[in-house]
DNA sequence: CCATGGAACTCAAGCGCTTTAGTCGCTGGT
DNA sequence: ACCAGCGACTAAAGCGCTTGAGTTCCATGG
């Protein structure tokens, strides 16, 4: 920047408000400027800005799985590439860490905190009793939670704005389908016990069930894993009178099912019906290929990076809704038959 | 650090001595201002560090692939997740970007590089003709880069080091495999012709088959994508004599593969074989189940993000190869019948 | 008894930017 | 002719840390 000032014949300061879009400076002054630092290929050091006052233009993102677990979800990488595509536009930086557990998570953001590193953050997996909201209240860092926290609607926390899939209505629409295809057992292959959101979808399978008056729907929570769908769809399938159509929360445990299901010399559908709570290639890659319940993740990251730069721009936190999913029914689902 | 040089009795100076394990400091002291940092939580600020000549203690990495074809591969974040474990030890932060195509990827470099964000960078995906390495040269920005650049072997690059898995050792290995089984036509269906070690591989396979005498041994490039594998495999399959052994070069194309195959009336393995260059749940979801190249992605990242550490420690380049993956031999593989 | 040296510690500058409190010169009103 | 007021610009402090050049004090040797 002196080097700047010296060249156009100004001050530091001058050059300061020029750059940064600041009155003070005449425009004809201020385009003198401009040229210099173009021409010098000046960027402002990210140290020297964030040291003076202004944030760090970067927000944290950790993931707290165990590393076998990540690899299999398409969903982190397809929601941190929308998340970039906002973040680029502002040339936010975005710091990432993979750790093994919650506590691990809080961790990593009171370093962040301490040091500065972040203006925000985006946390992932909201968990049925979750420490992490409270603790960037405290913290005072302004934050976005993906997916929502249990309980809380517009949420009694000031600085947290959440994006959320509205899973109740989603696993309605799943059961309502289900339903009118005469299906009147089902069984819900879920994730997580811990996970906010397959609580929900518990919970909302239980009354959706209820409302209908199906004769069997109850849920079994797993690690998400294709080994635990599969030896749960072995169970669930060798009980005296089986359901007649599952719904997986993943797509690695519906394919893994499905495959499950076959070796069984079950066929589907037929008699069983398959659906997965989440589309990918893999739900192509199966026979018959899987109805799967299909968001669209990398408009998921951008809503939610818009919404946490929104909160850095000074806006007031808010739970915003993403469009409901839509069932896309492959080969997996037909009517149930009398059996 | 005002504040603890103040309760402490000493220099902010001191402080500074102390906490950084420099001398100047007699024990006693070190031990007091330690304590007392430690009571009131304090952290460094990063921001005021790099300021001070101090690196930004932020390494960076950043993907050059579409959106779309980021989450079908197991392989980043598995990749990711080796580093972590490594940067987390030493408190290094990971920058992380997206972006559409290796010209951003440059920006994106010479960005980092400008406003002092980065330490150094990794960088993934290699390419036959890459600008990044001579970039980084240029920037004085020191990297790794994951998977060798063609050619380099010491590399004419001062400041990078090399994290290389041994491709054409893996498909000898593999070539070799079927050889032994009787296959004499082989088709090996790539993956992007852009990267380099997709040109490697290719090259092995030719080699390998003439020094063998196959009868047949050629390679398709793709996008890595299911639906190209799946239409190359048709194709592949017409062919007047075809192949009885099929190398993907990726995880999801050869279960894609596997699908078309069954489809066309094909049977996996007794008319054709298929391998996998890839590892991962998926290859367990097939029927059969793929046979395929195991290497582990989270050793790969940790040995690569140490290599990194070293660099940054002053040490210098230098060109590290990875334990040859082992070929896991599932039900995709059989020895060739007579045809 | 003084010079010498080294260990322990302090001073102050400086990293690159932002920002507050000016200074300067000009216009317009009276 | 004088001052208020404003726009354009400068001076300098400060953000939190590192670091090289001191300063002080004590032990040691001649």
């Amino acid at each position: 920047m002196k080097d700047i000032a010296q060249r156009a014949g100004v001050s530091e300061s001058a050059v300061s408000f020029a750059l940064n879009d600041r009155p003070g400076v005449s425009e004809i002054t201020r385009d003198r400027i401009r040229r210099v630092a173009e021409q010098l290929g000046w960027r402002p050091s990210t140290a020297a800005r964030a040291l003076s006052g202004e944030g760090s233009a970067t927000v944290g993102l950790v993931v707290a799985r165990p590393a076998a677990s990540l690899g299999v979800d398409s969903f982190f990488l397809q929601l941190i590439s929308g998340i970039q595509e906002v973040l680029a536009e502002r040339q936010l930086g975005l710091l990432f860490q993979v750790v093994e557990d919650v506590t691990a998570e809080c961790a990593v953001y009171r370093r962040w905190w301490a040091e500065h590193r972040v203006d925000g953050v985006l946390v992932v997996d909201p968990r049925t009793d979750d420490p992490r909201a409270e603790l960037l209240d405290e913290l005072g860092l302004p934050g976005v939670v993906i997916g929502a926290l249990p309980g809380s609607d517009t949420g009694p926390h000031p600085g947290l704005s959440q994006v959320r899939a509205d899973d109740a209505a989603a696993m309605a629409a799943i059961v309502g389908r289900l339903h009118e295809l005469g299906h009147r057992r089902i069984v819900h292959i879920a994730g997580l016990p811990t996970l906010a959101h397959t609580d929900r979808r518990i919970r909302s399978l239980r009354i959706e069930a209820d409302r209908r008056g199906l004769a069997e729907a109850h849920s079994v929570t797993t690690d998400y894993s294709d080994t635990e769908g599969a030896a749960v769809t072995r169970r669930v399938l060798e009980q005296s009178v089986p359901p007649t159509a599952i719904i997986y929360d993943n797509d690695v445990m519906a394919a893994a099912g499905i495959a499950v299901i076959a070796g069984l010399g079950i066929s589907v559908p037929r008699d069983v019906s398959v659906v997965s709570w989440e589309d990918s290639a893999l739900c192509r890659l199966t026979a018959p290929w899987l109805t799967a319940l299909s968001r669209d993740t990398v408009a998921f990251g951008r809503i939610a990076a818009r919404e946490l730069t929104a909160l850095l721009d000074g806006g007031a936190a808010r739970t915003v809704q993403v469009p409901l999913p839509g069932l896309i029914e492959r080969g997996s689902t037909a009517p149930a038959h009398g059996g």
